[in-house]
RNA sequence: GGUCCUGUAGUUCAGUGGAUAGAAUAGAAGUUUCCUAAACUUUAGACACAAGUUCGAUUCUUGUCAGGACCA
């Protein structure tokens, strides 16, 4: 029992690499570090069970692999019998074997520990931003992926010793509402969510593409009458513009370049946007918001109302929650002080027009301007702004933003700025990128109407758990409400998994008919295996044996037990890298090599009854795990299913 | 034009400067008198291309091609 607890506070692999650093410097008097050992799981074929790579010591040493594996070896099993039983040399691979004692300690002193692998607290404070919805529209597909790495990144942030405060920045002002609020004046005839029982996001979001339709329809005559040369419309800069694209336009053929003649197209199409009278009307709102006209705040308020009311339904079936909202309304000013104190500090300059630009060259980057030349600030200006506040008033040591790979850029800026004006923990501004979500016909573009709705996507998963649950049967008994919570248990259990088993970084296919699969690298795997553990559990109480025979692990056995040693790397990897489809792969693959030990041993009827003990506790510390995995990725385990 | 990200099996994803590149799914073939077959077993199938660094490159570097994002 002493030897793990020895060791408890590292994994083996980290056991190894400093034994090894410690016995090489004893033998040759040279000085190792951990990281100068690579240490793999040996392959099954080999014996053994972690590997040490001999190569890369070859050079330093001035020894052939064979003699240094040969001393290496010889040397932990002599001075460390407690841990390695014994070794083998093939090729350069020293192949190290654990002793039994060491599975079986680990197993025995953690199998009932619920918190394996969690860290002690460690003092320090994360902030994590994410969600961060507009309010002119309901959430989508895209937001899920946002949401599910928000909530879970701040769960492994938990888990390894973090106080975890989350936020979200609700967007909730600018042009885009104020187009929902046109056209709602125009269309609704006054339409409520409790007048029409559509929920408030999705009927605000009705609007929204009401006016988009509008400005569609008006837009393509004034580009009709451009292509026609009727510039009758324009004036000034914008006159000017138009004549010279209608130029270029007239050499078409000179041009050649498929992609320039669309730009120039594209260009006309967002000269005439700007020039609808939908949008003058829309632009008019947003400046009468800003000086606060009454009639507006108060449409602005009631809207904005209804969207959070949707938004609270649909935070609470996908499980998000915050601690802390942050109001654009109210941060959008924040940063105007900052901007004077950059130029004092001579980080920020000023242009002869007036404007103020901070110089990113050195750093790779180009100028960025800050405030412009009337002295409205920018998107920059007030996320330095609300960096700030987050930190003066939360004390944190670090913070975190989820936000999609689109705003790279726009993150380097703002972290490097942060750094310049000399703000505390500026190096702790993270950015957790992640990838767009496509679909396989392509992106989402709401333009076209192809966007995933999140309250549909979670309807229909929640329906197909169903449909699965029914034609299995295996749950007649349950009560109506213990029905509806599996089901919702399952359903979202699938699509949480299924966005966060990838590399958040990556962009990914989201496949209708694979999503809503249950069968393989999926979240209902998990459960179901899950649940068939507790089902053993309940019909066989774990009895105490004080003295466990030192019986032979079979091979099946130690294969689960070494998944579950890596648990607790698994949990740092996963902080270190903001990386939550580390913890998806790892439940997955313990979920797996437990049905495969399970379908070839029994545990009610084990060969002996110390054989019973321990496969009883391997049942236990599995079902622990993979509880603790799971809701750490925002997925709960049912006890049946 | 510039910067960044991504190219692995039919498909969706892992992975590593080192031994025969892993899963899942779709395909083929099996397993149910016994702890939940939403499971298990077997089988077939892939590192975009080209140079370079290295004892060794799918991994690192450069270039080409392809897809995506951002900046101008």
């Amino acid at each position: 029992m002493y030897i793990y607890h020895y060791f408890c506070s590292m994994s083996i692999v980290t056991t190894i690499q400093k034994n090894a650093a410690a016995a090489l410097s004893i033998l040759y008097n040279h000085s190792f570090t951990e990281k100068d050992f690579q240490i793999n799981l040996t392959k099954p074929e080999f014996e053994g069970d972690y590997t040490i790579v001999m190569f890369s010591l070859v050079k330093s040493l001035r020894l052939s692999p064979e003699v240094i594996g040969d001393a290496l070896g010889g040397y932990l099993t002599g001075n460390h019998p407690e841990l390695f039983s014994s070794f083998n040399i093939i090729k350069g691979f020293l192949n190290l074997s654990i002793t039994e004692s060491f599975w079986t300690d680990l197993l025995q002193s953690n199998y009932s520990n619920a918190d394996f692998g969690k860290q002690q607290n460690n003092g320090k404070k994360v902030m994590v931003e994410y969600s961060s919805p507009n309010t002119n529209k309901p959430l989508h597909l895209g937001h899920l992926r946002n949401n599910f790495l928000g909530w879970s990144i701040a769960e492994i942030y938990k888990a390894n010793g973090y106080e975890v405060i989350k936020s979200c920045i609700v967007n909730d002002r600018g042009i885009h509402i104020c187009k929902s609020m046109i056209a709602w004046q125009k269309y609704a005839n006054g339409a409520t969510p409790q007048s029409t029982g559509i929920k408030g996001d999705h009927l605000v979001g009705e609007y929204y593409v009401r006016f988009e339709d509008d400005l569609k329809a008006e837009s393509q005559i004034l580009i009709n009458k451009i292509k026609l040369a009727d510039l009758s419309d324009f004036s000034g800069a914008e006159l000017e513009k138009l004549d010279k694209i209608l130029i270029a336009l007239t050499k078409q053929d000179e041009i050649k370049d498929a992609e320039k003649i669309t730009k120039l197209h594209e260009e006309i199409k967002e000269i005439a946007r700007n020039n609808t009278a939908v949008i003058k009307e829309a632009k008019q709102m947003l400046l009468d918001w800003e000086k606060g006209k009454p009639e507006v705040i108060e449409l602005w308020k009631k809207m904005n109302g209804w969207v959070y009311e949707g938004f609270d339904i649909t935070y609470k079936r996908i499980g998000s929650d915050f601690d802390k909202a942050y109001y654009e309304s109210n941060t959008y000013l924040l940063g105007k002080d900052i901007v004077q104190q950059g130029l004092d500090k001579n980080v920020f300059f000023k242009k002869e027009d007036g404007s103020i630009w901070i110089d990113l060259t050195a750093d790779g980057l180009d100028e960025k301007l800050v405030q412009r030349k009337d002295g409205t600030s920018v998107y920059i200006t007030q996320d330095i702004g609300l960096a700030l506040q987050k930190y003066e008033e939360y004390k944190i040591d670090s913070s975190l933003y989820v936000i999609g790979n689109e705003q790279n850029y726009h993150m380097k800026v703002l972290q490097l700025i942060c750094k310049k004006l000399g703000m505390p923990n500026a190096d702790n501004i993270l950015h957790l990128s992640y990838g767009m979500v496509e679909l396989t016909t392509g992106k989402m573009k709401s333009r076209e109407g192809t966007v995933v709705d999140a309250d549909d996507l979670v309807d229909e998963m929640i329906a197909t758990s169903q449909k699965h649950t029914e034609e299995l049967g295996k749950v007649k008994d349950f009560t109506p409400a213990e029905l509806t919570d599996l089901y919702d248990t399952i359903g979202l259990g699938a699509m949480k998994f299924y966005l966060l088993r990838v590399d958040p970084k990556k962009t990914m296919v989201f496949n209708p008919e694979e999503s809503i699969d249950f069968h393989g690298f999926t979240g209902p795997f998990v459960q179901y295996t899950y649940a068939r553990i507790k089902s053993i559990l309940r019909k066989e109480p774990l009895v105490e044996i004080t003295t466990l025979a030192d019986a032979d692990l079979l091979k099946l056995e130690k294969e689960v037990i070494v998944m579950l040693e890596q648990y607790p790397v698994a949990l740092e990897t996963a902080c270190t890298e903001h990386n939550p489809s580390v913890i998806a792969m790892f439940v997955f693959n313990l979920a797996k090599t437990f049905n495969s030990f399970y379908t070839e041993h029994s545990i009610a009827n084990a060969e002996t009854p110390a054989k019973k003990q321990l496969r009883l506790q391997l049942a236990v510390m599995t079902a622990n795990t993979l509880k603790s995995g799971m809701e750490i990725l925002g997925i709960r385990v049912p006890e049946r299913m």
